[in-house]
DNA sequence: AAAATAGTGTCTGTGAGACACTATGAC
DNA sequence: GTCATAGTGTCTCACAGACACTATTTT
């Protein structure tokens, strides 16, 4: 029934109420050792004062234009290029009950973004209501962004497992405890050093080295690290499984 | 920005063209040993005489009743109740590019659907137009949804190794050669009976056993199997793995 | 009787995780 | 020197997959 006849057959205007199409952004980056999430102040209402998911009206674009757009705009930066260039967006989850806006019918498109420690965004300009805050601390968020903001996190969190997402958080070359530190990070757990590094050298396409070390050891000593770059792999076989927890299952 | 002041102040009737809002179903189930999917056939221009995957417009609901309103009507079925009951449902991904409908901006938001063995829609009635074919001869349809379908397919054949998914092509009861032909048939891989057995038994909260047995062995002979009921599980660990496509990696 | 299937036993290779250990470098 | 870290070695257990085999049922 996408065809025109029979939608003006059906129509009826209570039937379809005005829709606003929006994009929210969940954009996680990870700063000192923590995973952080890009949200906004709201100055109006509703929920004036709440903490909100950085977002906006579609344009005449697709949608993941429009995603990358918002998150350009928050941040101060510019799209596809410096900081953002190497940001990784995907889509997340479309919400659109009626009444999740109480002002109109509001069907939003949900976009997960990684980044590499993106810069604070500057005060003055526009994306001065924009900051980072460690996830754990995001709470009473406007709208349903709570529920948004979670199922990112799980989506975040299943990705680690079986694609090289990791190295979405690092620089281009990257050591790894580096990486190991986002995998902390990001599942809230205590990963054993020895046992990750031989398993992340062990995936093929995970990482590739350069050949270079680090310029120095470890903040609280111990020898050089060897530097790695992201490989060519899009899914990681065998997964990096995270330790189970029972209650995942069921 | 999704406050109402600054959505007026910025507001341009060019940046906003009129948006719909639809729903697209990839309906799933599986018929004599093939994959099938739901699909009807055009009757308005565009892609007048094409096939297309089942959708319509969002009214005054849920994103998700739409979509379960939307497979009611074209399979001539009532919503949650007889063969529709069982029926699962999740989100796929929302298509939003402009120019994918040649009329106007339309946002669709895509959904997959399992089903065990649905009844084929009733000639005469209003889903005289929808009908069940196998997923291989599903080509040239209308607007985006060949990549919709295709990407509704590669969601499956991943859920099918770490969900339960599996579960809800067959029947309430079910024996273990049932739930293996449903593997066989949405990969397209022949797995080991033998092996396929223990493993399913193996996993905790995949099946449980009803201690009955089939009336029956089966068509060409063989002992009579036991019958199983769906578990609790909701993850299924260890997963399932499909044999390893090493082009499936990058 | 013949053929197909349900279900189990067994062996092997791989990989995850625990633990131990060496070497290196910051402080 | 002291301590934390990089990286490797080794052992054990779990599991995937190959193969073999028995028992049971249909045609």
């Amino acid at each position: 029934m996408t065809d025109e006849a029979s939608f003006l057959a059906e129509y009826d205007p209570r039937d379809y109420p005005a829709v606003a199409v929006t994009v929210d952004v969940v954009a996680l980056t990870i700063r000192d050792g923590k995973l952080c999430v890009l949200l906004v102040e709201r100055g109006e209402q509703p929920f004036a004062g709440h903490r909100a998911l950085p977002g906006g009206f579609v344009r005449d674009e697709p949608l993941d234009e429009a995603a990358l757009r918002e998150l350009a705009e928050e941040t101060g930066l510019h799209p596809g290029e410096g900081p953002l260039e190497r940001v990784h967006l995907e889509q997340l989850r479309t919400y659109g009950d009626p009444g999740r806006d109480p002002r109109m019918r509001v069907v939003s498109v949900a976009y997960l973004a990684f980044a590499p420690h993106l810069p604070e965004p500057t005060a003055g300009s526009d994306a001065a209501r924009a900051f980072w805050i460690p996830v754990e601390d995001a709470k009473d968020l406007a709208f349903d962004h709570d529920q948004i903001l979670a199922e990112g996190l799980d989506r975040a969190r299943d990705k680690l497992e079986y694609t090289p997402l990791a190295t979405a958080f690092v620089d281009r070359e990257f050591t790894v405890s580096e990486l190991r530190a986002v995998y902390t990070a990001v599942w809230g757990e205590e990963l054993h050093a020895g046992n990750f590094h031989r398993k992340v050298l062990s995936v093929p396409g995970f990482v590739e080295s350069t050949g270079e070390t680090a310029a120095r050891g470890g903040e609280r000593g111990g020898p050089r690290a060897k530097l790695y770059r992201a490989g060519d792999a899009t899914l990681l076989h065998p997964a990096l499984l995270r330790p189970t927890r029972e209650d995942r299952i069921r």
